[in-house]
RNA sequence: GGUGAGGUGCCUGAGAGGCCGAAAGGAUCAGUUUGCUAAACUGACGUACGGGAAACUGUACCGAGGGUUCGAAUCCCUCCCUCACCGCCA
């Protein structure tokens, strides 16, 4: 959620920024910047109408202790007039900033500077590309086929527990997830993240504080009994964490990291791109948060890249690192990386990691603070991503390293599997 | 699920219609003193919104929402949550 003081005071350049955005009701920025005016001055006139009930209400205090009833009496016939007012405005500021509020949590957050205008995934901005794509033999099989061959992965076991997109990992399948998981979360304690170990439902107000409520209720599995939400990635109760704290500058920054299973409903998602492993209702994933002084969010998320391209490197998969477009990315996100894995048997590039500085989009409505210099508080910058997801590392390690004696384990796993070939 | 007790500031905890944004202690910060540490003493110390260049100032907030009253942390109603015990149970 954007500041209304920020919009206010910053109309041009919103609507610059919305543009790149490619957002669709630039007039909201103005009916935006009218309700705030309106909140103010019902504000200033309601409080001024209680002020003077305040007073009165004091005086007729003192005129009943000093037995001066006749004058309290006097006083006390007036306040009929202000108790009308204050509740007349009363209801008018709530009025007011419920339609405020409602309005402005349609405002996406604005793209950085170096966001690239554009609509559709290919007007991303390829930033690097590491790692040569290896060349697979011709009979060289996609990651389900190698999944059944080797007995890795039962999709099928799965429709029959829960339904499309809940796989069952087996044998060496199952080892080589968790292989994954504790090599990366030592990875990111290493790189200084402590390790979090947090609930898989959330509440509405978790929801709405990470932004995920309003804009995707739909993504996301809802308990109705309880109204609670699965969560679709680890950010959400990661970040939660300090929702609703003021934070002291020597506390910043804040780096977490956890492991969860996420849970997506993607609605609307069929066909050939989402086999296998490529698209999956419930998936384990690493999650890397940060909350940091404002001065320093975009450094640390050049950081936060650097640490998922190392796993990636250090796993030997050959990745492209993606700027997202305004068009691409997120509500929520100022700057998202996307880092792609290259998926040789399917030649095509796999999503396995987005990194975003949310700045105070998320901070603003969490109300996580901090207190500057000035000894003021002031929002801190909130960033997370990905380090990493499993499932598409799984596919792009199984289709990239399959050879005639089995699939090649990567040595910086070794320690985990304690075992060396998929075979 | 049943029964009981509670929700007050960073923490503990008083306050039981006006003198309460809230005692006291602790923590924290600043200062004084002490050779250092510790201690002692002095002072500061909630958040949000509005007005103001600022100093400052108005309003709201004692779990949430309503109500009674000239006036509510305090009385009434509804809801939420926490804790304890019992039941059930990984």
């Amino acid at each position: 959620m954007l500041q209304v003081s920020y919009i206010r005071d910053n109309r041009e350049q919103v609507l610059d920024r919305l543009a790149v955005k490619n957002f669709k009701q630039p007039e909201l920025v103005d009916e935006i910047i009218a309700l705030d005016d309106k909140r103010r001055s019902t504000q200033t006139s309601m409080d001024n109408v209680s002020a003077e009930a305040n007073a009165a209400a004091k005086q007729i205090g003192e005129l009943m202790r000093a037995g001066k009833k006749a004058e309290a009496e006097e006083i006390k016939a007036k306040t009929g007039a202000w108790k009308e007012d204050i509740k007349k405005f009363g209801d008018l500021l709530a009025a007011t900033e419920e339609e405020l509020y409602q309005k402005i949590v349609l405002l996406p957050n604005l793209p950085h500077s170096s966001v690239p205008k554009g609509l559709t995934p290919e007007e991303n901005e390829v930033v690097l590309e590491n790692g040569a794509k290896p060349e697979l033999p011709a009979n060289a099989l996609p990651h389900w086929e190698l999944a059944a061959k080797y007995n890795l992965i039962d999709f099928e076991l799965g429709v029959k527990i829960t339904g499309a997109g809940f796989p069952v990992y087996k044998n060496k399948g199952a080892k080589l997830q968790r292989a994954l998981i504790n090599y990366f979360i030592d990875e990111a304690e290493k790189a200084g993240y402590s390790e979090v170990s947090v609930p898989l439902m959330v509440n509405k107000d978790s929801g709405f504080g990470t932004g995920q409520l309003p804009d995707k209720e739909g993504q996301m599995y809802f308990v109705t009994e309880d109204e609670l939400y699965l969560i679709p990635t680890a950010e959400v109760p990661v970040t939660n964490i300090y929702r609703d704290v003021i934070l002291k500058a020597d506390e910043l920054p804040v780096k977490n990291c956890g492991h969860t299973p996420c849970f997506r409903r993607e609605a609307g998602s069929y066909g050939a791109h989402v086999r296998g492993l490529n698209r999956l209702h419930q998936f384990d994933k690493v999650e890397i948060v940060q909350v940091v002084h404002p001065d320093k969010s975009y450094e640390t998320l050049e950081q936060m890249s650097a640490h998922v391209q190392g796993l990636l490197k250090n796993l030997g998969l050959p990745y492209r690192v993606l700027r997202l477009c305004g068009g691409d990315m997120g509500f929520a996100s100022a700057l998202t990386y996307d880092m792609e894995t290259w998926s040789a048997a399917q030649q095509r590039w796999l999503e396995v990691s987005s990194v975003s500085n949310f700045e105070t989009f998320q901070s603003n409505r969490l109300k996580l603070r901090f207190r500057n210099s000035e000894g003021k508080t002031q929002l801190a910058h909130t960033l997370n991503g990905s380090a990493l997801a499993l499932p598409r590392i799984v596919a792009t390690l199984l289709e990239n390293n399959q050879t005639e004696k089995g699939i090649k384990i990567p040595e910086v796993l070794v320690p985990y599997t304690k075992f060396e070939w998929i075979d």
